[in-house]
DNA sequence: ATTATATCCTGATCGC
DNA sequence: TGCGATCAGGATATAA
């Protein structure tokens, strides 16, 4: 279920846990991951691990052998670290991977979480700009508006646009900006791309300091579970009061998938 | 170029 | 308690 804000919190986790550590063996316990070759993952130390979009890349390369473990967890993709090395249940267990101290065991109930090897930096280099990284600067999101005819909710959805943006912060981020989910994303005026601009930073680096948001079972690698919950303002919110004008909170679907906002002052 | 729809899966929830 | 419909934090392919 994860955005920008989770995938960061589990990289950060990952991270802390990884880095330095030795791939002893790895198993793949669901046919759908077959496709990833474990083999070129034994004996591989941890450099680093970080997020790319809304996918983990897990560091592994030698000076002389470049490779990255792409992880991207879709909507129910969850990692969770073992001191002890023994998974804490086996239901949707679908990748158990041993260190040389501890074990990373990878679940995932709907099964649309994928994973891939890299060699070269650019398989896994996004190309949208990445909302938190220098590069996003307000001048760079008026240029990527420019022009397009989409509504601006879907519009911040797609990936090759603005790397790392779900539904919840869509919704959310609109809100903040009071703009209409439904404006044209090339029709915002200059003083509503930098409201657009300043709520983006301002929501996600707030959801990445409070480790993401949690719904319903959200965890980073050693279950703890996000607070941004408690800031949210319009998402899954629906038929509840504004909280800053006597409107009520609606959910209307955009390319099929909900979108929540205040129709009296967004 | 954009938009709607179906698809990949499973589980939770809601109305009857 | 059971049961079908609907929805879910993602992304892609295909049709319109």
């Amino acid at each position: 279920m994860p955005e920008i804000a989770e995938v960061e919190t589990v990289a950060r986790s990952l991270r802390r846990r990884l880095r330095g550590r030795r791939i002893r063996r790895v198993e793949i316990h669901d046919p759908k991951l077959a496709r990833l070759d474990v083999a070129r993952l034994r004996g591989r130390v941890v450099r680093d691990v970080f997020r790319a979009g809304k996918e983990i890349i897990i560091d592994l390369s030698t000076p002389r052998a470049p490779l990255w473990w792409g992880i991207h967890l879709r909507m129910t993709g969850a990692p969770h670290w073992s001191a002890d090395g023994r998974p804490p249940t086996a239901v949707h267990l679908r990748l158990s991977a041993w260190f040389d101290r501890g074990a990373l065991f990878y679940f995932d109930s709907r099964r649309f979480g994928v994973m891939r090897l890299c060699t070269a930096r650019e398989e896994w280099e996004p190309t949208g700009v990445d909302p938190l990284s220098p590069a996003f600067t307000r001048e760079r999101l008026a240029g990527l508006l420019r022009g397009s005819r989409t509504a601006i909710k879907p519009w911040l959805l797609r990936q090759d646009k603005l790397a790392g943006f779900g539904n919840i912060y869509a919704s959310e981020v609109l809100y903040v900006a009071r703009l209409n989910p439904r404006r044209a994303a090339g029709s915002l005026r200059p003083d509503e791309v930098d409201r657009l601009y300043r709520a983006t930073r301002q929501v996600l680096t707030k959801a990445v300091e409070c480790g993401g948001t949690t719904i319903s079972d959200f965890a980073d690698c050693d279950g703890a579970c996000g607070g941004y919950q408690s800031y949210l303002k319009v998402y899954g919110r629906a038929g509840e009061r504004c909280r800053r004008c006597p409107g009520t909170v609606r959910r209307i679907v955009q390319q099929g998938r909900s979108t929540f906002y205040c129709p009296d002052c967004q």
